[in-house]
DNA sequence: TAAAAATAGGGAAGCGCTTCCCTATCAGCT
DNA sequence: AGCTGATAGGGAAGCGCTTCCCTATTTTTA
């Protein structure tokens, strides 16, 4: 690999000039300028990052550190909507973006405490729901530049992102009863997940109350979000008495998760039973019928966050207020007025 | 951040000594590894993998170069078992991970070219299926370590490693065949995707020779890989005549598809019609009925592609063939013999 | 017991850049 | 003609490590 200094030779000026041109600093004339590209372009030669990140500081890469168990994440395709509109904005602003998959920062050598300890990136977003996540802790001392998305609490909701859960729940619900139906069953995520499920809750009673109806601790069942847990997380809804005419979960895979055990039991969708998702992943689509869900705006949510990392990178710009990105109720083929309307 | 100096003048030893401890170089007194070690946790020290780079011209991080489309990337659950394996093999190696989507090599500083140019990686993996991919010259300019994930054509196949698609495609026929299907359609993906598709079309005509059929050209279209594709890929298929009793789809979403589209035409699966996917991603177990599919071992694809990339960077240990791994043929709904058996 | 070998530690150059600071030239003024 | 300020370029230190090579001490071996 031809350094800085093989360019200066060839171009016959000192490395210093290289330097300026390569930063495109003035006071170099053009004929120099000209005659320094020309060498680079000849010996092919790129700048070291590693040599440049030493000098200035600067490593050009920004990591992204999800908490979550691999097999999770990867089969959650809301975060990997996240994941693009990351991607997509880093890629923009010509950062690398180091991806580390930490499994709970418990072990000590995981990737994600190595990334926040070798100095290697300039900023970091993470991507936090789990309550007591030590990975928020590491990156505050090292005072790594950081935003995350979810709902961050402590100190403050400083750099933070997230959808506006509390409505989306709000708008589901309400959808819900505008339909008629009074008996409404709720499969929630884990109660470890911070922030997100409580706003939902909250949006999902404040939607009852409206109709002076209150959330029954029966009408509740937790799932983990896969499609597995809204299966069984549907078996005691589906079995209680009276039975909900709609159930509302907190995503669309425990959803689609819920229509089969309903199938099961021989419950027409939505004839029987409507059902309402949250995400509105492609999932959502392809079940038949096809999911009626809560839009969360993954992208976006990824790409806000990272223009949020550049500008607290770029001119120390944090953002006291979490930002908050509206929600959209997608209204598809699993929900209709209930066929033997409650009340 | 505290540096080795800080280090070394608080556990009263030379730089030189600290970097020992650092490496584990014999020679160092317990008593003063001791020392060192001590100093280091009390200044939270984390050595700079910049400046460690620079001097060792290792980097420790590898890239992952992907040259699709985010949208489409993201959405193929195959590839997210790939990226898994790959990552979870990184991580084991305490090395980072440096995810690039390339959009397509054209423009000029794609974060491919970036990364390929910038010596900031030690090997890259690069999952390599389109043809005429640019992406390749410029890492074998740079000489970079490198295994890829496909059908590596030349200069040879080196360092690649994929799938038994011949076989996959071999075993899923010829199950058809022996469940007495004689009319089978194939969805075949994209011609540009080298070698599996070829590969895939080559078992699949073996197959039909055991049976003295041969690939008619009616009965096969192209998708892209995306549900919508085998939808349409369908249409085709299912208006022929004679109408075929068995389709063989190349992933498992354009099966399901398929499976959408023939359900449309009040086909019911598998008494009118038998479906085979491959890849064997979660969908196939979720659609009505489950596809019947080709399991390919997308996590050890990427593990095991890892492993060989850290092969050659320690051991230069380039490996001449292809490796391929197998594939298995996993039955569920989607396959019955023939109604009407047209034999 | 003397020499050789193993052990312990340090000095300093060097990895490839950036940047501070200096010098030289030249145009535009007065 | 002499000065100022803009323009053009270079010298060299320094970023935080690693490593080559050297010295000093201790242990082993003949």
């Amino acid at each position: 690999m031809a350094t800085i200094y093989d360019v200066a030779r060839r171009a016959n000026v000192s490395t210093t000039t290289v330097s300026k041109v390569l930063s495109n600093t003035p006071y170099v004339s053009t004929q120099t300028k000209e005659r320094v590209l020309e060498a680079m372009r000849d010996l092919k030669y790129a700048p070291s990052l590693a040599a440049r990140g030493l000098s200035r500081n600067r490593t050009y890469v920004i990591g992204l550190v999800i908490p979550y168990d691999p097999d999770y994440l990867f089969s959650d395709p809301f975060l990997l909507e996240i994941i693009r509109g990351i991607e997509a904005c880093t890629n923009e602003h010509d950062y690398n973006l180091l991806l580390s998959l930490a499994r709970r920062a418990a072990e000590p050598r995981s990737a994600y405490s190595r990334m926040s300890r070798t100095g290697y990136m300039d900023g970091v977003i993470t991507i936090e729901t789990f309550e007591g996540d030590e990975a928020a802790k590491e990156f505050e001392e090292r005072q790594l530049p950081r935003v995350s998305i979810g709902y961050r609490k402590e100190p403050r909701a400083i750099n933070s992102i997230h959808a506006d859960d509390y409505r989306g729940a709000f708008e589901g619900i309400t959808y819900l009863l505008k339909l008629g139906h009074r008996q409404i069953g709720i499969v929630s995520g884990p109660p470890a997940f911070i922030g997100a499920i409580e706003e939902r809750l909250g949006g999902a009673q404040a939607a009852l109350a409206q109709y002076g109806l209150r959330l029954d601790s029966n009408m509740i069942t937790y799932g983990d979000f896969t499609i597995e847990s809204g299966y069984r997380a549907a078996e005691p809804l589906l079995t209680a008495q009276p039975r909900p005419t709609a159930i509302f979960a907190m995503n669309d895979r425990m959803a689609s998760g819920v229509l089969r055990r309903a199938r099961e039991y021989n419950l027409s969708i939505p004839a029987d039973l409507s059902l309402v998702g949250f995400d509105d992943v492609p999932l959502s689509m392809l079940v038949e019928p096809s999911l009626t869900t809560i839009h969360q705006p993954g992208y976006e949510l990824g790409q806000r966050a990272t223009q949020k990392l550049f500008e607290i990178l770029d001119h120390d710009l944090p953002s006291f207020d979490p930002i908050v990105l509206p929600v959209e109720l997608i209204i598809r083929g699993s929900t209709a007025p209930p066929s033997h309307p409650s009340s």
